[in-house]
DNA sequence: ATGAAAGCGCTAACAG
DNA sequence: CTGTTAGCGCTTTCAT
């Protein structure tokens, strides 16, 4: 067992003959306690590396100056980017991130969220899984006055902040600048999971189709797992695109990990993008102009949507009884053209 | 303040008239407690939801079944599948990680460091900081004894566990294989930083030069900033290179942002890879078969370092009076051959 | 200006 | 088999 040992308070108060309350006052600068006898015990903690132990802290305070952060996986550039966001702000505000992975399975997720409950996070960021359907385990902490903030994947089922991206906007856009520039058979290929992403993404390519005087094929309509490196189930949704009499002349693909893959897949068929099959999707990744084509894609603002996120969260923080309504901020996305559709001719 | 209230164990003990070392004893199973109050204290803790406060269990045991992670950026396909690696076993083992960011200043390091030390995690696990030159902050702590293990990024100034990849050799053998396939100006772009890393990769790259009785060219050596969106560096080091009057017909490039941004900006100047120049490099992207030209690759395993870092140092918090002598775990790293640099004509 | 004492939630030695 | 007590390191009344 780990035998570290670190210098206390009791260790100073005994060496220089004063009482642990003193030093205590002492080092929290307190009025009540003399500058000679602040001096001496500042000099004595600066000199022996003093530092507070955060446990004992947070035990007494019921709060640690942490929160935690609950993602499907690190390992995705979008969350990464807002990992990144979300500790700007977190660190300015004296904050510590604990951050989790549920890898996308409902069960990890309920496991992190009481472990972190259970450490005394002052907060939680949460991204639910796409497994998850039932949220008890985070009304339940949120009943007992713990802050919990929804970004990415937010849910009607639980009344708190919540930092979205606007998915149907962004879809429909899309959507509608495939049909501007010729594209007759547009494929959408989507999650299995029923997330509200999901949801409102297929939602905005629909309704884009369906404005547009286009019917809504569903044919042309694939449900695949993101996860995992499992490729099979998407090489088969491919597959029965094309062997389609009519077959799409674009795919508009609903996320990350399923753009890419889709597109290595396509190589791998010797289909070329985006003469035989165009390509646009949601992406994060920043290698998208050196991709082959460079990739015409949809982009969230992670950096923002962590920093939003922990803005509010830091405030429902320090200010929770003062919360009476709840907002829900919904960001834009971008749409950066390259090369992966270009008008149909 | 969060008024985040959980139950506890005299919450139990007072609702059924037991003590709370009585609770304590039969949540954790003890053969003191009759069947029938495990029972009893049992079913209660289950039907009301009782987590033990981990804080509290902390600060008594003097331990918290958490490891400290320290990386770079978890913006970084290298340190997400090293954190991926980590957690693997780590959450096996029972331990939770908790993950900094230091963004490679050496300030941040500190920070982080000293932070996750007083907040009583079992180990460390640290890649440290490119601007590191100084470990005090890790002696000490080690002193204290703080189980530390270095990983990527090792130095020889701590003695302890280390897991680090063939670096010399891998680029030995790359340089080696640029120029059986007939390369005659093998350019090398590195960091700024001076770390191991770099360090051994540039080491391996001139004494394959010298082995293959090239002379080494200090102009076709560069060191730039890989941090950052800054490109101006690299650029100028690019154009540096074109500029000379024996141009490289290759580049071998010693990291992951290098490699990557070295790329885009060639596109950028309308120089066609690998016609115009070859390119190798360091990467660990998953994308690297989609780039254009899929980019022939040496990848490091990150998700086995993780792991092995992280056997070591369960291993040594749990025997630590044991350990007598440290080891160094070199894993090999893979050349995957793709499109970026074809054998010379 | 300083100190004694209590307590955050838990565990463990010791009594009974 | 159950309870009392003390203590992890810290903060915070409340004395002095």
């Amino acid at each position: 067992m780990s035998s570290y040992k670190a210098l206390t308070m009791n260790d100073i108060a005994k060496a220089l003959n004063l009482s642990a309350s003193t030093v205590s006052k002492a080092l929290s600068d307190s009025y009540e306690i003399s500058e000679k006898t602040k001096q001496l015990v500042n000099d004595y903690a600066k000199q022996n590396n003093y530092r507070p132990n955060l446990i004992a802290q947070s035990l007494k305070q019921g709060h640690s100056n942490s929160i935690g952060v609950v993602v499907a996986s690190v390992d995705n550039p979008f969350f990464s980017q807002i990992i990144n966001g979300i500790e700007s702000v977190a660190y300015n505000e004296g904050y510590n991130i604990i951050i989790t992975q549920t890898h996308e399975s409902h069960e990890l997720e309920v496991q992190n969220v009481n472990h972190l409950a259970h450490r005394s996070v002052d907060g939680m960021l949460v991204a639910i899984s796409t497994e998850t359907q039932n949220i008890e385990h985070l009304k339940k902490l949120q009943q007992q006055g713990l802050p919990i903030i929804f970004f990415d994947r937010v849910t009607d089922d639980m009344d708190t902040h919540k930092v979205t991206v606007e998915n149907f906007k962004s879809a429909y856009d899309s959507t509608a600048y495939l049909v501007s520039l010729g594209y007759k058979r547009i494929a959408h290929i989507t999650s299995l999971d029923d997330t509200s992403v999901m949801r409102e993404r297929l939602a905005g390519y629909e309704k884009a189709l369906v404005d547009n005087g286009f019917e809504v094929d569903q044919e042309l309509v694939k449900h695949c797992h993101g996860t995992g490196r499992d490729r099979t189930k998407l090489k088969e949704a491919l597959d029965e695109l094309f062997a389609l009499n009519d077959a799409p002349d674009v795919i508009f693909s609903a996320f990350d990990k399923i753009t890419t893959v889709a597109l290595s897949l396509l190589h791998e068929m010797k289909k070329s993008v985006p003469e035989d099959v165009a390509l646009l999707g949601f992406t994060n990744t920043i290698l998208a102009d050196i991709i082959n084509p460079p990739l015409t894609s949809i982009t969230q603002p992670g950096f923002e949507m962590g920093k939003e996120a922990t803005r509010m969260l830091i405030h429902l923080i320090k200010d929770e009884h003062l919360v009476t309504k709840f907002e829900t901020i919904v960001l834009p996305t971008e749409l950066v053209v390259r090369d992966s559709c270009p008008p149909k001719k």
